[in-house]
RNA sequence: GCGGGCGUAGCUCAGUUGGUUAGAGCAUUCGGUUGUGGUCCGAAGGGUCGUGGGUUCAAGUCCCAUCGCUCGCCCCA
């Protein structure tokens, strides 16, 4: 007998939940849609070195969280830890490069080998769009925008801040760093272990740092701002106005940067305080080297990706079903019509529920907890006349309708 | 990967200084009601007390390990 218990990391979607999932979904893939994203799947795994070369040999995802196996033809494979790499991939090996600029949706499955916590899981969610072949800082703008409309619609935008910052173009990134490092070299011993090691490795994430002692150390370190070179400078002057125009509220964050290798310029992050240390919810940000380090022509790109598990946590109650239409034959002798009317009203476009068993008191229970909002009464009576009694069953009126008559009579419950 | 907290029924929890047959509410099922749900009344089912080991005459209770959940760190959506 195995373990019933599921993997670590992993649980099951029960309806309740799954529901919140879907309207995350289903909003993003309309709202998507509206802004001209389509949607697109990538498979879930790929061959390692899809991720490990792009995401950079040294971040954590590569060097710990990823999910990473040979199969039976001795390939190394990678279940996605996201889905940029992926999609970048695709538009490559599609030959799509012909049909810039591209905007595409995903959605789907991610997995990472964490230690779980609230709204972070070993499988978890992803929605994300990208907009690939668009250098002008308006694509920045319009992604953003979307994923602040997004948030909007799912109702937990008071509950969310859009956190910016730019990390400038490659030149200025690595001017930056320099300064940054050499600022650090003379705090090393006082900075965290953590931070210790970063600095050889990704010192830009010091700058994110939640200890105490570095966070003083990093408050007199000096800021992007006065790396920038004068089109890093221009890009983001650009970005904020075009957010201002769209009516995007965001807050500079100096100290934002992001955890892998291909992100330059804009950085943003969608951060809330109701999930504890995970706090963003979605965030993004311009990747403009990522398709050419694997391998394809020069093609500047932009997009977020957003945790469906996290967002579905901030959504509050899962709308109630709109209810069926119970049909209850109240003997045995009727089981027949009944049958046939549930299936009649079902093609004919209504949620209808047919109990399986029981007698017309266990059944108009049963309607009542699956929130039936009308109950269609079939007995010997009824059929003998032709008629259906139909209870209202939140008034608890009732009155005989015509058999022939009743997908009128029901219209407003469809 | 590191550190803290917590594991008793499907859910929320009680369980005395270790003591005999582990309880409640909610939920579920059945009955009161052979043509009417919600309310009410009655009854029933449901537990290897997370798991394994140890201490003890005796462990839900104490100790150790382990698994899971949870909070924080790391990292990130």
């Amino acid at each position: 007998m195995p373990d019933l218990q599921p993997v670590r990391g992993t649980h099951d979607i029960l309806p309740d939940e799954m529901r919140r999932h879907r309207r995350v979904e289903e909003t993003a893939r309309a709202l998507g849609l509206r802004y001209g994203y389509a949607e697109m799947a990538t498979p879930i795994f790929e061959f390692a070195d899809v991720f490990a070369r792009t995401l950079g040999e040294t971040s954590d995802i590569v060097t710990k969280e990823m999910y990473t196996f040979r199969d039976k033809g001795g390939d190394g494979i990678t279940l996605r830890p996201e889905n940029t790499a992926g999609v970048v991939r695709a538009f490559l090996s599609n030959g799509l490069q012909q049909q810039l600029p591209l905007k595409f949706f995903y959605r789907g499955p991610m997995f990472r080998y964490e230690r779980p916590q609230k709204g972070r899981m070993r499988q978890f969610h992803q929605i994300g769009v990208e907009l690939l072949g668009v250098a002008d800082p308006l694509a920045d703008v319009e992604v953003i925008a979307l994923g602040q409309h997004l948030l909007d619609e799912l109702g937990v935008a008071d509950r969310t801040t859009l956190e910016l910052n730019t990390l400038g173009d490659s030149e200025s990134r690595a001017a930056y760093r320099e300064k940054l490092v050499a600022y650090l070299r003379d705090f090393e011993t006082k900075l965290s272990e953590d931070s210790r090691a970063r600095l050889g490795r990704n010192p830009l994430r010091i700058l994110d740092s939640k200890d105490e002692g570095d966070r003083r150390i990093v408050a007199g370190a000096p800021p992007i701002a006065a790396s920038l070179n004068d089109s890093s400078k221009r890009f983001f002057d650009s970005v904020c106005r075009g957010l201002e125009v769209c009516k995007v509220r965001y807050r500079l964050n100096p100290r934002l940067v992001r955890g892998l290798d291909y992100y330059n310029h804009t950085a943003f992050e969608f951060t809330t305080e109701a999930l504890g240390a995970q706090g963003a919810v979605l965030a993004g940000g311009r990747y403009d080297g990522l398709v050419e380090q694997m391998g394809g022509p020069p093609t500047p790109g932009t997009g977020w990706a957003a945790g469906v598990d996290r967002l579905a946590l901030l959504l509050s109650e899962p709308e109630a079903w709109a209810g069926a239409i119970a049909v209850v034959p109240v003997g045995a002798g009727e089981t027949d019509a009944a049958l046939g009317l549930v299936q009649r009203l079902r093609r004919a476009g209504f949620a209808a529920d047919l109990g399986f068993s029981g007698n017309m008191s266990k059944r108009m229970k049963r309607a009542d907890r699956i929130g039936a909002r009308v109950a269609v009464v079939l007995g010997e009576s009824e059929l003998a006349r032709g008629i259906a009694t139909v209870r209202d069953m939140k008034t608890g009126e009732q009155d005989e309708v015509p058999l022939s008559a009743l997908e009128d009579r029901l219209a407003r419950y469809r």
